[in-house]
DNA sequence: CGTAAAAGAATGAATGTTCATTCCGGAGAG
DNA sequence: CTCTCCGGAATGAACATTCATTCTTTTACG
């Protein structure tokens, strides 16, 4: 096993248990054991328990962000756009169950707020998408004239809540079940 | 101080420490100190941790129901009760960010998840208001025909959203935007 | 090639810290 | 004096991190 699979091993258990359990259940010595890995190991790939953390954020954004833009084009009409993303996400999620948990728990904590900060301060670096979707969409008033943060709210509150009772199995979502979701999420937010 | 002051202490010393700081950032020798009460004083009024967090959780559901309540009137139009409890719900969120803070941990944890799955498998025991003014309004077809989770989420996921980025300083919510932010969210489950 | 030395990687027991919980000596009421 | 209630030091479990040691791979040389 290469140096980058072993690194790689480290991550997903870490993914793993963090998704199952919450940061309390990932001790370091399960994820190394889970990792097949001695303990000491994973100091030879991550300076301590945070950096490891903040990676696999990243590792996760960069698996995520691909599939969201896929099939994604700039020039179509604005609602099928929103439609577009907002079914995208929906999809990654329920079929990613394990990096939408880590996701929550990720933004439930000092880490995640950090990172939020800094996106609603300008330096995305993520995906802008989203954004220039939301306001294009209010300079040319399809969408209702209101802030940004709260047009998100809007549009993902509802994503993120349904997702989790789907994971949870508090609902089954299917396709048809998620295009009228994602329509009523766009009932909130066109003008 | 009585008995019931000093469990008070205990309570409000743990939710302020707990919204601050999370479960990790509260231990129970600050919960202590900030109570001006011993550590082995707290186990007095709690058998454990779990159980005086749970017990936080009951009275913070105490506080909250009359409030939302307050004014409601199950006579008047579907819309305005929407809003009603809308607005409640959120103005609560604002005026009280600790309680917000504590919640949102709360739910987010192994115990949050167990309350609701009681809830929705129809134990609620708790505030009924909700479920039966969307219950009402899918059989009167003013709302959309969709399960009663993803009402629930069109409905408080914004709101939830909303008040984040309020008590984290990202928006500054004043009366007319949570106005016009709730009236998105009926938008949205309006059929 | 084969082998021996060196470098690099991996390990897991040991360490120090943090925390929930317990326990016992003492203060204060009756 | 007795009994109840309190405080906070003591305890032991859980955890992140370290480090001396072992194992593996690469290099150097006959």
């Amino acid at each position: 096993m290469s140096g980058k699979d072993k690194r790689d091993e480290i991550v997903r258990a870490a993914l793993e248990l963090i998704a199952e359990h919450g940061f309390h259940g990932a001790p370091m010595a399960l994820i190394a054991d889970r990792a097949h890995v001695g303990a000491g190991t994973i100091y030879r790939y991550f300076e301590n328990k945070d950096v490891l953390i903040t990676e696999l954020y990243r590792d996760l954004e960069e698996r995520m962000y691909p599939f969201l833009l896929e099939d994604y084009t700039s020039g179509t009409p604005f609602r099928e756009r929103f439609l577009h993303l907002g079914t995208a996400l929906l999809t990654y999620f329920i079929e990613n169950p394990l990096d939408f948990r880590f996701l929550e728990q990720f933004h439930n904590s000092p880490y995640g707020t950090v990172i939020r900060r800094d996106r609603i301060l300008g330096k995305s670096g993520g995906c802008d998408a989203f954004r220039e979707l939301f306001e294009e969409g209010v300079s040319q008033q399809v969408i209702k004239d209101l802030p940004l943060t709260v047009l998100f709210a809007l549009a993902f509150g509802p994503l993120i809540a349904m997702a989790r009772d789907h994971i949870l199995g508090f609902v089954t979502l299917n396709d048809l079940l998620i295009a009228r979701s994602i329509g009523a999420c766009w009932d909130g937010v066109k003008r």
